[in-house]
RNA sequence: GGGCGCAUAGCUCAGCGGUAGAGCGCUGCUCUUACAAAGCAGAUGUCGGCGGUUCGAAUCCGUCUGUGCCCACCA
C-alpha cells in the first residue's frame, strides 16, 4: 500500500510562489481515499486505535463546531496511523428522531401538507429521501475538511444492523426488568405531539401572570395562586401544609371549586411551602408533576382537561378553547364571579419549551416507556470513580457525577413516526409481548405493535459497538471495542456520553465503551460570543475553507483548543493560519531551491556547523514536546509549539543563518542541505495531522515518497547539543542587539555599513559571515572610523557611521536600558541579601537569581561600554 | 434556589508559588538569495477590588464586585 520505505531520486517539482489551497486540497483527499489509507482492517496484527465520530444529525449541514471536533479527531487518528496503529475512525450519522421529523414536516408544510396527509409509511419514506440528500451533503463537507474516516464502514443509526442492536438491547433490558411502561406526568409538546425527556426541555424566563383565586365560600374559603388558571378545571383538591394553623380547620373538609359546581377536598401535604403565597396550593394531578405526586399520596382522582393539542376537553363554556385562550377566558369568568382576589400581577418565571420547536410545553399525564436507570447509572458512575474511565480535563468529572448521580428514570418513548419502533406487541386481551430480533411477532386477531418510537439517544447510546456489528460477535467488535478515546463536547456529556457509558457497560459485560473521554469546548465568535443563526454570527465553515483552505481553518481551531474550554474563532485568525501555511510553503520552496534533501544518512555531528547542530537539537526537543502534548490532548499547546518552532526558529533563524552557508557552497552547503531537508521532513510530518493538505504537497515534493499520510511519525533521536544551543543564542543576541541599534539610528534595513568585528576568542568567530550578511556589514576599508562600538556576548562590533547619524537617541535608549539593568541588579542583590530567602528558598531558585544578577551586571558593563563609546556632541 | 467556571496588553486567550506571555491589532523602517499572506525594530499591563498565608502571590486561602454556563416541581 505504500512505497515510503523506498527512496528514489526525484525531480524537484516547481512550486508557485504562493500557496493556493483550493487547487490542491480536493484531489489530494480523493487520492487518499482511493489508496485506502483510511480503511481499517479488523484482521490486522497492529494494535487498534478507535474513535467513533459523534454522529451528526442528518438534519442539515456541518457547522464550525463539527469542523472543530473533526479536526481534533482527525489529528489524533492521523498521528496514531503514522505511529503504526490499526486506526479506525468510524463515520456515520444519527437519524435524530424528532429533529429530523420536524425538518421534513416543515418541508411538507411548504407544500401545504401535514404528515397525516401522507400517512405513516409514506411519511417515513419521505424522511429517508431527505436523509439521502442531506447525508450526502455532510459527507461532502467531511471530505473537504480532510476527515480520514473509514468510508466503507459508514453507518446510520437506522441501518438494519443498528436497528437490530436497538431491538436486542431493548429486549435484554425488558427481560431484566429495566424497561417498564407506566403512566406519569411527562413533558408534552402540543406541537410535536410527543413526549420529550427532561433533558430536551429548554427552560426560559417567560412573562406570566400570577392570579389569586378564591375557592369555596365564606369561612370555608381559601385563596390559591396560579400562573396556569386553565388547569383549575382539572383541580381535584387544595393542599396546605399540615402544620399551617390558618387552614387546619379546613383539612378534611370539602370546598367548592368555582365554575365547575364540583366540590374538592382540602388535604394536608408536606410538600406545600406555607411561606409561599397564601400557603395553599390548587392540585391538578393530571397536569402538573408535583400535583401528580400529591394526588398519589392522597389517592386523589386525576382529571384530564386538556387534549394532546392543548385544547380544553371539559364540557361547558370553555370546551374547544386553546390553553392560552382558555386561560384568559377563565380568569375573566372568575373575575365576573368576584373570585379574583388581588389584581393579577406580572410574574416572570421559568417555563419549559420544546428544544426542537420552542413551543411551550404542557405537563401531561400519559402512558410511556421508561428505562430504570439506577443500576445502569451506578455502573456508569463507578467506572469513572474507579479510574477505569478517565475524563479529560479532569475538572469535568464533577459535571459528569452531577449528572449521573442524580439521574431520574429515562422516558424513552416518543409519539413520533421517525425512529425505531418499540418492539412490543399488544394482544387483544391486554397481553404484552416484547419481541427480540430473531423472534416472530405474535400474529392473529387483535395483535398490534406499539406505535411509539424510541428516543433518538437510545440508539446513539449503542454507537461505540453497534457500528462494529454488535450484537454479532464480529471481528470488528473484537478488534475495535472498546474505543480508544471519545472526543466530544462537554455540552453532550449527559445526552450522549452517559447513555453510552450505561449501555456499553451493560451490553458488553462491564467493559466500558472507551477508557478516556476527551471533552472539548464550544466554538464561539471572535468576541467569545456563542454562535447562533439568530444572532447572525454563525459562520459556514465552507466559506472560510474556500477562501483560506481547510488547513487554515483546521489550524486555527486546533490552536484554540484548550481542553474543555470554549474556542473563539474569527476570520482574521483563519487568515493568520493561512499565512502560516503560506510561510511553510515558501520555506520549503527555498529549501528545494537550495538542494535540501532527505537522501542519505545525516552527516556525523563533527561535520556539522553549530547552526546545524543547534536546529537538530531543537528539533528533537520539539518532537518530544509535541508527543507529550498529544498524549495529554493539549491541541492548543502542540499547535502553538509547532507554529513557533517552525516560524521563529526554523524559518526566521535557521534559514536566514544558512543562507551564507548555501552561498558559500562546497561541503558545508551540502551538510546544511541535508540538515535542512531533515528538519523540514520532520517538521512537516509533525504538522501533518493538523494541516494534512499543505504538508502532503510539500512533503511529497521534498522526499519524493508516496504520501505523508502513511509516513512514520517522527521519533526523538535523543540528539541534544546544549553547547550549540548556547552558541546560537549568543549569536542571536549579537544580531538582535546590532539590529536594534541600526533601527534606533534610523538606518534603512538594506543600508550597508562598514564594520570591524572582533570575535576572536569567542564562539562567534565561525559565524562572521552570517553576522555580516544578516546585519549588512561591509568589511572595514581604509579610513575606517569606529564611531560606534557595541560590545555583546564577549564580542565587539565596531561600526563606522561617521556623518550618518545623531547619537542622541541612542544615548537616551542606552540610559534607559542601563537604568533597567541597575534596577534589576538591585532587586537581585536585595533578594540574595535577604536571610529569610536564603534560608527557605530552594537552591534552584537561588541559582536563578544568581544568574539574573550576573546577567544584569554584564548588561550594565555592556551598556556602559556602549555609552562610553558614543562620540560626544 | 443550588452547582460549576471565568475576571491577565485594545481584542481573544495561555501562564497557576519564584524577573508578566502568545496570536491578532497598533507604531516606524524596508521588495534584503523563499515568502509584502513577508522581514526587521518598537510601544502597551498597580495580572477585577479588599484582606490573609508565605522569604516571595497573577499563581494558594477568605471575601466583595462583575460575568458566563449547567441544573432545579416552588404553585
Amino acid at each position: 500500500m505504500t512505497d515510503n520505505t523506498q527512496q528514489h531520486p526525484h525531480s524537484v517539482p516547481e512550486l508557485p510562489t504562493q500557496y493556493a489551497p483550493a487547487e490542491v486540497e480536493g484531489p489530494l483527499y480523493e487520492r487518499w481515499v482511493e489508496r485506502g489509507y483510511f480503511e481499517a482492517d479488523a484482521q490486522s496484527d497492529k494494535e487498534p486505535y478507535t474513535i467513533v465520530i459523534p454522529p451528526p444529525n442528518v438534519t442539515g449541514s456541518l457547522h464550525l463546531g463539527h469542523a472543530f471536533e473533526h479536526t481534533l479527531i482527525d489529528a489524533l487518528t492521523r498521528r496514531k496511523r503514522m505511529q503504526g496503529y490499526e486506526v479506525l475512525w468510524q463515520p456515520g450519522m444519527d437519524h435524530a428522531g424528532i429533529a429530523t421529523q420536524n425538518v421534513v414536516e416543515r418541508e411538507l408544510a411548504k407544500e401545504g401538507k401535514s404528515r397525516h396527509d401522507l400517512g405513516r409509511e409514506a411519511f417515513v419514506e419521505r424522511v429517508w429521501q431527505w436523509k439521502a440528500e442531506s447525508g450526502g451533503q455532510i459527507s461532502g463537507q467531511m471530505r473537504r475538511l480532510g476527515d480520514g474516516v473509514a468510508w466503507s464502514r459508514e453507518r446510520f443509526t437506522m441501518d438494519e444492523g443498528l436497528s437490530k442492536a436497538v431491538q436486542t438491547i431493548f429486549k435484554k433490558l425488558y427481560d431484566d426488568e429495566l424497561i417498564y411502561r407506566a403512566e406519569r406526568i411527562i413533558n408534552w409538546c402540543p406541537r410535536c405531539l410527543t413526549a420529550i425527556s427532561d433533558i430536551e426541555v429548554e427552560y426560559q424566563d417567560d412573562d406570566g401572570e400570577l392570579v389569586s383565586i378564591t375557592y369555596g365560600e365564606g369561612d370555608a374559603s381559601i385563596v390559591v395562586a396560579t400562573t396556569r388558571a386553565e388547569t383549575m378545571l382539572g383541580d381535584t383538591a387544595v393542599a396546605v401544609h399540615p402544620e399551617d394553623e390558618r387552614y387546619k380547620h379546613l383539612v378534611g373538609t370539602e370546598i367548592e371549586l368555582p365554575l365547575t359546581g364540583r366540590r374538592i377536598p382540602v388535604v394536608a401535604d408536606e410538600h406545600v411551602d406555607p411561606e409561599f403565597g397564601t400557603g395553599a396550593v390548587k392540585v391538578t394531578p393530571a397536569h402538573d408533576p408535583n400535583d401528580f405526586e400529591i394526588g398519589r399520596r392522597h389517592d386523589l382522582p386525576s382529571l384530564t382537561v386538556l387534549d394532546e393539542h392543548g385544547v380544553i376537553t371539559v364540557h361547558g363554556p370553555f370546551l374547544g378553547l386553546d390553553r392560552f385562550e382558555a386561560r384568559s377566558a377563565i380568569v375573566g369568568a372568575l373575575r365576573a364571579e368576584g373570585r379574583i382576589v388581588a389584581e393579577k400581577r406580572p410574574y416572570t418565571h421559568s417555563v419549559g419549551h420544546c428544544s426542537r420547536c420552542k413551543t411551550t410545553l404542557e405537563p401531561r399525564q400519559s402512558m410511556q416507556w421508561w428505562v430504570k436507570t439506577a443500576p445502569l447509572a451506578k455502573a456508569a458512575a463507578d467506572a469513572v470513580r474507579g479510574g477505569e474511565v478517565k475524563i479529560h480535563p479532569q475538572e469535568m468529572e464533577k459535571r459528569y457525577f452531577e449528572w449521573v448521580d442524580n439521574l431520574h428514570d429515562w422516558c424513552i418513548s416518543r409519539q413520533l413516526w421517525w425512529g425505531h419502533r418499540i418492539p412490543v406487541w399488544y394482544g387483544p386481551d391486554g397481553e404484552m409481548v416484547c419481541v427480540g430480533p430473531d423472534e416472530q411477532p405474535p400474529t392473529g386477531e387483535g395483535w398490534h405493535q406499539e406505535t411509539d418510537v424510541l428516543d433518538t439517544w437510545f440508539s446513539s447510546g449503542l454507537w461505540p459497538f453497534s457500528t462494529l456489528g454488535w450484537p454479532e460477535r464480529t471481528e470488528s467488535v473484537e478488534k475495535f471495542y472498546p474505543n480508544s478515546v471519545l472526543v466530544t463536547g462537554y455540552d453532550i456529556l449527559f445526552f450522549w456520553v452517559v447513555r453510552m457509558m450505561m449501555f456499553g457497560l451493560y451490553a458488553m459485560d462491564g467493559t466500558p465503551p472507551f477508557h478516556t473521554i476527551a471533552l472539548h469546548g464550544m466554538v464561539r465568535d471572535q468576541f467569545g460570543k456563542k454562535m447562533s443563526k439568530s444572532f447572525g454570527n454563525a459562520v459556514n465553515p465552507l466559506d472560510w475553507m474556500d477562501k483560506y483552505g481547510s488547513d487554515a481553518v483546521r489550524f486555527t481551531l486546533a490552536r484554540g483548543a484548550n481542553p474543555g474550554v470554549d474556542v473563539p474563532i474569527g476570520e482574521d485568525w483563519v487568515q493568520g493560519s493561512r499565512n502560516f501555511a503560506n510561510k511553510v510553503w515558501n520555506a520549503t520552496r527555498f529549501a528545494l531551491m537550495n538542494g535540501a534533501t532527505v537522501e542519505g544518512e545525516l552527516p556525523p555531528a563533527e561535520q556539522m556547523s553549530a547552526t546545524d547542530r543547534w536546529i537538530l537539537s531543537r528539533l528533537n526537543s520539539v518532537v518530544a514536546e509535541v508527543d507529550a502534548y498529544y498524549d495529554d490532548y493539549q491541541f492548543a499547546k502542540l499547535t502553538d509549539a509547532l507554529f513557533h518552532f517552525a516560524w521563529d526558529e526554523v524559518f526566521d533563524w535557521y534559514v536566514e543563518l544558512s543562507k551564507t552557508t548555501f552561498m558559500g557552497g562546497g561541503e558545508p552547503a551540502k551538510v546544511s542541505a541535508r540538515v535542512l531537508g531533515e528538519v523540514l521532513d520532520v517538521t512537516l510530518r509533525l504538522l501533518h495531522p493538523v494541516v494534512p493538505f499543505v504538508t502532503e504537497t510539500l512533503w511529497t515534493a521534498l522526499t519524493g515518497k508516496e504520501s505523508v499520510v502513511v509516513a512514520e511519525w517522527p521519533a526523538d533521536s535523543g540528539f541534544r547539543d546544549a553547547g550549540a544551543e548556547r552558541e546560537i543564542e549568543e549569536l542571536q543576541r549579537v544580531i538582535t542587539e546590532v539590529r536594534r541599534f541600526r533601527s534606533d539610528q534610523g538606518l534603512q534595513p538594506g543600508q550597508k555599513v562598514p564594520a570591524r568585528l572582533e570575535l576572536s576568542g569567542t564562539a562567534l568567530a565561525a559565524h562572521e559571515g552570517a553576522i555580516r550578511q544578516l546585519l549588512r556589514l561591509q568589511p572595514a576599508g581604509d579610513g575606517f572610523q569606529a564611531t560606534a562600538t557595541l560590545p555583546v556576548a564577549g564580542a565587539t562590533v565596531a561600526l563606522d557611521l561617521s556623518g550618518v547619524i545623531d547619537f542622541e537617541a541612542e544615548r537616551k535608549r542606552l540610559a534607559k536600558d542601563l537604568a533597567a539593568a541597575e534596577k534589576e541588579k538591585a532587586q537581585a542583590t536585595a533578594k540574595l541579601g535577604n536571610e529569610a530567602f536564603l534560608a527557605k528558598a530552594p537552591e534552584a531558585v537561588k541559582e536563578k537569581i544568581q544568574k539574573r544578577l550576573a546577567a544584569a551586571e554584564a548588561d550594565i558593563e555592556r551598556i556602559s561600554g556602549q555609552l562610553a563609546a558614543l562620540p560626544q556632541g
